[in-house]
DNA sequence: CAGTAATACCTCGCGTATCGAGGTATAGGG
DNA sequence: CCCTATACCTCGATACGCGAGGTATTACTG
């Protein structure tokens, strides 16, 4: 099962950068390890993960290093210190959005 | 404070419907009532909110009544029985997002 | 009474995003 | 020898966000 599309965006960045935040890692093994820590609720497809990934190294927020193992080259990308603070901003802009939706989905007639 | 623009997508929609389960209200209204549901962290602009609003309506979420009050018009949207099904659907796919998303920030090794 | 804010609707266009489909290449098992 | 898994990538259609602009009425304010 896949997320409805209209609700994915953004958070396979912030997906990203979190993992990255606690280790270095690949393309495809980062599409791989989206979909267990988020419980199979989300899967990006490499459609979306590669042009992300470029983006946010583009923005300064990842350091791409290329190795081969076992005759594959692999990509691993790693959090720089800028990608760190913008990833706790969009940890907090995140946690304020998905605690307002909840408010509103348990009263729309709140305050 | 507005929320980060790449997070918002697709929430206008369930937050629009689930207001409208309650009460049949009119665009402007439902654009107040979005920025107070949700504790003002989340709001839609107008540019956003009647073309979402005209595309729920197309695909026979909503049933729209124009009416005259004070010289204004206001064009007052209630909910079909489809747009309840489709609520019922988004609200799951949004808890279950929006968990995945919870665990995978709390523990990246997860699973 | 002129000016501005608030109400209430709407569209256009830029930039950006999603994501399926396709492309390249290697390693390994049946 | 082919198929699957690994591993990277781009292209193009479609869609979305959202600021900016447009129209029109009512209500407040100096």
């Amino acid at each position: 099962m896949q997320a409805s599309s209209s609700l994915m965006s953004g958070i396979s960045e912030l997906l990203l950068l979190r993992l990255l935040a606690e280790r270095q890692m690949y393309g495809y093994e980062l599409a791989r390890a989206i979909h267990s820590t988020t419980r199979h609720a989300i899967s990006v497809g490499e459609g979306v993960l590669y042009p992300v990934l470029h983006t946010l190294e583009r923005r300064g927020w990842l350091k791409a290093r290329r190795c081969t193992v076992n005759g594959r080259t692999r990509v691993y990308y790693s959090l720089t210190r800028g990608g760190r603070r913008h990833l706790k901003k969009i940890t907090q802009d995140w946690r304020r959005i998905s605690g307002g939706v909840d408010a509103a989905l348990l009263d729309p007639k709140y305050a």
